[in-house]
DNA sequence: GGTGCCTGCCC
DNA sequence: ATTCTGC
DNA sequence: GCAGAATGGGCAGGCACC
């Protein structure tokens, strides 16, 4: 196809980076996106390829570089407002008619642009967003590069700020692109990527016609290998289909890959970057170890017992630790973390992905035994469904959310989520709730009314307390059929928020409940999501706050600490300070 | 020094 | 995190 | 089956403002 971009622009121009989004934009056809992206790759300088891939996947830098932007949706609005001179409201108005900031002043923009943005300008911009601190400052850069920028350039510099391009392109897209381009197979193109990390990286080696040479080294991350959710333990038991299988307990930590070698230690976290820094009770013990090794698992924070048992507490508590500049022996102490380690992907110099896990188990044995800040959670086999059952009721009395079903004779699929691993949760009751209040969304659902908040009932009476918003659940044609009854009901509009008359119930599941400032109920749920539309029940039907309050103190609410007394252990306090 | 908003990043 | 949708 | 999009609660740090 030819690209509408105006005339000969150099192949590292922003103008014509924004025409072939636009182009991606105006199909649906993931193969015809490729096509467009392919032909852009292909002739974009070298020495810009990088910028270009990362771009259009909306990253500003690349994401294993623990650098970010600090520019976000309130910082873009000023900005605009500033380069376009316009109140907010209007500014408001166009970003909810187009669902988004980005696309949202396309209609507004009316600066020609000077045609003389590259990419590598915008990334020095970028650079130097991070570089100054200052609100002020970093306003005054994206207004610089505003005001250089024509109306599509604009809307995809936006886009990039805020890291969604919402054209149907993110890095999987991109991946397919760097192939098509560069003539390469796409599992060559994404084994690429799960061995060397950042795009940027597997453009360089696609355009060079390298992929092969892609290797793995340590703290450079691998993806993870993710499991696939199943509802109850007879259909993990199908689908293990007897194939030899053990069963772990699926933590609420945070997954992170321990990295190690000649006395330098990093902790991966899942998103992007190192969390080294929190967890020096796990690091700090490895730091004289000359090994070589990688191992996949979960940072949790936990109690472990004289006798060697092991109770999980809450994630909060591990929560309180990430990102923090300086931690306290106290902190240290009310929230003892440790490595859980299931899996070992590189020891010595062999990368081990490709050997089964039963092989990746023993080596990972060896390691845990000489380092005591790696622990080994209990792991049984699985036969049949009553060792599925027992292993799970374990788990639980634990304190950790269920099971992860592990086939022994399974490889390690970075990335990937398939039926080699199984995760089996535990599930707290269903609330039936009221919905109160409703909110358009955004991009494809900026009309209708897709945001719900809901309540529950203070008993005895008729008053209603919020618990929580739901998003997900519900199908297109439900949320169109829901929008049209909000608002027939609504009470009152309140800039964005409207309050609909108390109709609507819903059943609502979620993992836990915790106590919560942000709802006037109290509390809060996490990860709350809607079941069904209960059409058979009215308001007068749904449960209370009392009920809440139960579920809250139930022993399988894993939010709330086991209040019995904490026992004097030493085992896994560790002196750092001494 | 205290408070509140914004941002990024965990789940 | 979870869920739905289009390819 | 996969990729993309849309959405939740909660924590710390950094900055702006009083």
């Amino acid at each position: 196809m030819r690209l509408e971009c105006g005339m000969s622009e150099s192949g590292d121009s922003f103008q014509l980076f924004a025409g072939v989004c636009d182009a991606c934009r105006a199909t649906a056809s993931k193969l015809e996106k490729s096509h467009i992206l392919a032909t852009y790759l292909r002739d974009v300088p070298r020495e810009s390829l990088g910028i270009a891939v990362r771009f259009l996947a909306a990253q500003a830098f690349p994401p294993s570089s623990n650098r970010t932007l600090g520019v976000g949706g309130a910082l873009v609005v000023e900005s605009v407002r500033t380069v376009l001179n316009i109140d907010r409201t209007t500014l408001n108005h166009a970003f909810r008619a187009a669902g988004e900031i980005g696309e949202g002043i396309s209609e507004l923009w009316s600066l020609p642009g000077t045609n003389s943005l590259t990419l590598p300008l915008i990334q020095a911009g970028f650079d130097r967003i991070e570089a100054v601190g200052a609100q002020d400052a970093k306003r005054a850069v994206v207004i610089d590069l505003l005001r250089a920028c024509s109306n599509r350039e604009a809307v995809y510099l936006l886009k990039i700020i805020l890291g969604d391009m919402r054209i149907g392109v993110s890095e999987g897209m991109v991946e397919t692109a760097i192939a098509e381009a560069f003539e390469s197979p796409l599992t060559e193109v994404r084994a690429a990527r799960l061995l060397v990390g950042d795009l940027d990286a597997v453009a360089a080696l696609a355009f060079e016609r390298r992929l092969g040479e892609a290797r793995f080294r340590p703290f450079n991350p691998l993806g993870y290998m993710l499991a696939q959710p199943t509802m109850t333990a007879a259909g993990a038991i199908d689908v293990l289909a007897k194939r030899e299988a053990i069963a772990e307990d699926k933590y609420d930590g945070i997954r992170a890959q321990l990295h190690v070698r000649a006395g330098r230690v990093e902790l991966f976290s899942r998103g992007s970057g190192t969390v080294t820094g929190s967890f020096p009770d796990i690091v700090q013990p490895l730091a004289k170890s000359d090994a070589a090794f990688v191992l996949d698992g979960e940072i949790v924070p936990m109690r472990i017992a004289a006798d060697g048992a092991q109770i999980t507490l809450p994630f909060s508590s591990l929560q309180k630790r990430l990102g923090r500049k300086t931690l306290t022996p106290r902190m240290l102490r009310e929230a003892p973390c440790v490595y859980v380690a299931f899996d070992c992907l590189f020891d010595g110099a062999d990368l081990l992905i490709d050997k089964p896990l039963r092989v990746r188990r023993e080596r990972l044995a060896a390691i845990a035994a000489q380092h005591r800040s790696i622990v080994l959670g209990p792991q049984v086999p699985i036969t049949n469904a009553d060792a599925l059952d027992a292993a799970f009721v374990a788990a639980r009395n634990r304190r950790n959310e269920g099971l992860v079903i592990k086939q022994l004779d399974s490889l390690y699929t970075p990335g990937r989520r398939g039926d080699a691993w199984l995760k089996l949760k535990s599930h707290l009751p269903t609330l039936d709730v009221v919905v109160i209040g409703a909110e358009r969304g955004h991009g494809k659902r900026r009309d209708v009314l897709s945001d719900v908040t809901f309540a529950v009932r203070r008993d005895d009476s008729d008053e209603l307390v919020t618990l929580g918003k739901a998003y997900s659940g519900l199908t297109d044609v439900e949320i169109a059929a829901l929008t049209e009854r909000f608002t027939k009901e609504t009470l009152e509009e309140r800039g964005r928020y409207r309050i609909v008359r108390p109709s609507v119930v819903l059943e609502i599941a979620f993992d836990q409940i915790t106590r919560s400032e942000r709802h006037n109920s109290g509390y809060a749920l996490r990860f709350p999501r809607i079941v069904r539309i209960r059409e058979d029940k009215k308001p007068s039907d749904i449960d209370t706050l009392a009920r809440v309050e139960q579920i809250y103190k139930s022993p399988d609410n894993l939010a709330v600490a086991l209040d019995d007394a904490p026992p004097p252990d030493d085992v896994n306090q560790l002196s750092l300070f001494s």
